[in-house]
DNA sequence: TAACACTGTGTAATAATATAACATTAATAT
DNA sequence: ATATTAATGTTATATTATTACACAGTGTTA
């Protein structure tokens, strides 16, 4: 579960455009549709942005510079991520693989070393563009 | 062992730069530090590391937008790529284990679907920054 | 209270990253 | 030879992201 935030009127904007969006979102798209709202400059939409991403509210695919809600409950760490993307229709779904997760969280590089701290991205094809 | 290529001029020079560097290059100081080999402009650039990534001779670090070569000689899939990236002195290093990429290879997300392609970032401190 | 720190906002300007469009040349295949 | 593909050179432009500065709200604390 996540910490519960208390969002700021810019950042509720953007998440909840975010939030209902169904692919993911590019932060110039974003501006553009939040303009009507009263966000008009990059840097506000940037700074919602990042915030957003250090809380967990939303994950940056970083292959595509997107952003995603994130729907993943058991979604703890925030900064331990892992996405499937479809090469064609870029569809963009977050893995929630207890499994997976474990796994990389235990992994040791050869010098013994963990990490907590990952984004993992898979590529492949979608069940409906297979 | 990577399949050779012949690799053009321009992909040469550029190959040459980032190999011989310590340190991931961003596209525009490659730019930089070839424009007294006749390399003028950003296009000339990324068509190189375009076909470099694609050959597998380089990879791109997404997370940082800039690249490294490829020192794995058993990378055979230059798509399924594996990194630890320190977050203080920003030192990458492509991670090189069997047991890692077979398990990723192997991962079935939910639906049962497996990716041959991925993209792993690992965060953490390196240990001269530890 | 007043001073301070902290976070968020608004705005303008600019930096950094990447691609489109078009003309030309080199390499490869049949 | 001719067709095809891949690479190049050049200019312009699109896209993504940050710097810098002024200011407003909130809570702490001296
Ligand atoms: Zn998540
Ligand atoms: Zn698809
Ligand atoms: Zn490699
Ligand atoms: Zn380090």
């Amino acid at each position: 579960m996540h910490k519960e935030h208390t969002l700021t009127k810019n950042q509720q904007i953007i998440f909840d455009l975010i939030d209902k969006s169904s692919e993911p979102l590019k932060a110039y798209s974003i501006l553009f549709n939040v303009q009507k709202k009263g966000i008009k400059a990059p840097l506000q939409v940037y700074r919602a942005l990042d915030k957003l991403v250090e809380i967990g509210k939303i994950h940056k695919i970083e292959s595509r510079n997107a952003f995603i809600a994130c729907h993943n409950s058991s979604c703890q760490v925030a900064k331990a991520t892992a996405f499937s993307i479809c090469e064609i229709c870029e569809k963009v779904t977050e893995i929630s693989s207890a499994g997976l997760s474990k796994y990389l969280a235990n992994f040791k590089d050869k010098d013994g070393m963990k990490y907590s701290k990952y984004n993992l991205e898979f590529f492949g094809l979608c069940k409906k563009c297979r």
